[in-house]
DNA sequence: ATAAATAATTTACATCTGTAAACGCAGGAG
DNA sequence: CTCCTGCGTTTACAGATGTAAATTATTTAT
């Protein structure tokens, strides 16, 4: 499907009122947005009009304005994301950059819990060092 | 310092090659990275020249050309590039998309034995569960 | 009904990104 | 010494992004 969305940082803002509420209006959007950041309302309309164009956000008619609810499931568009930085850093590097990560994160006891079951699953098959992938052919050490 | 340096996806995979190479010439970089991607040898120079732009290249002329040095750390850039990335994200999901990552991820047995006594660590201080942050002044569940 | 308020649509505009052609210069081939 | 060739520099240009004013359509209070 819709597999190749792209929010930007200032999209992300709207998304995460929108995911939240579940259904709103631009006007509460706006209202909300504005004890975050300092955006005029019309920057808030365009990032609206621009997700409800990239089929991020549905926009239905209710009476003067519209009703906005999410047309994207908010784990997917997360995970999607981190995907794309990921795929950028070498490969190497993804176990440091994940402890970076880890290190600075709040994560819930259960949050926890679920790591470190999947860690534990995926011991038995890992290798033992990481091969870099920046440079195709080569065997560098980055 | 240079904390706020940022990095495109398509610099990205300059900035790998030259990292790996920890010193080299844009040919050798032009070289390599059509191995990679369908660039003209002009867009790796665009490339060049706006990282060398934005410091994180640092250009010494040797006879005809010039030898590209990095200029920022590898680790550092992706942390940064991490905390931008997981800034723009809920809280409360930081831990399902680590999950997500890891999942799709090759780790090392040293990766993950990091990984695995980070997160022990963490475990006492942890709460129990992980206050959304996407709406300020209210407690969401989104 | 009219005016005031509000929501959406249109238009704007500078900067950043991806992608590259064109141009100019220095050094090696002949 | 002259021409080709590879490297850097300049210029280009469309689309994305951040940021917002202006305009229009719609409502609701008076």
């Amino acid at each position: 499907m819709n597999s190749d969305l792209e929010i930007t940082p200032a999209e992300w803002q709207v998304m995460r009122v929108v995911w939240s509420l579940r259904q709103t209006t631009s006007s509460q959007i706006i209202e909300i947005l504005q004890q975050k950041v300092e955006w005029k309302p019309a920057t808030i309309k365009t990032l609206l009009r621009r997700l409800v164009d990239k089929e991020a956000l549905s926009a239905t008619r209710q009476g003067r304005g519209f009703i906005y609810e999410p047309l994207v499931p908010e784990q997917q568009t997360m995970d999607q994301a981190a995907d794309n930085l990921f795929n950028n850093i070498c490969e190497r590097h993804v176990g440091s950059t994940l402890e970076h990560v880890i290190n600075n994160a709040t994560l819930s006891k259960d949050d926890i819990a679920s790591l470190q079951k999947l860690l534990a699953s995926k011991v038995a098959n890992s290798p033992d060092n990481v091969k870099c992938n920046c440079i195709p052919h080569m065997q560098m050490k980055c």
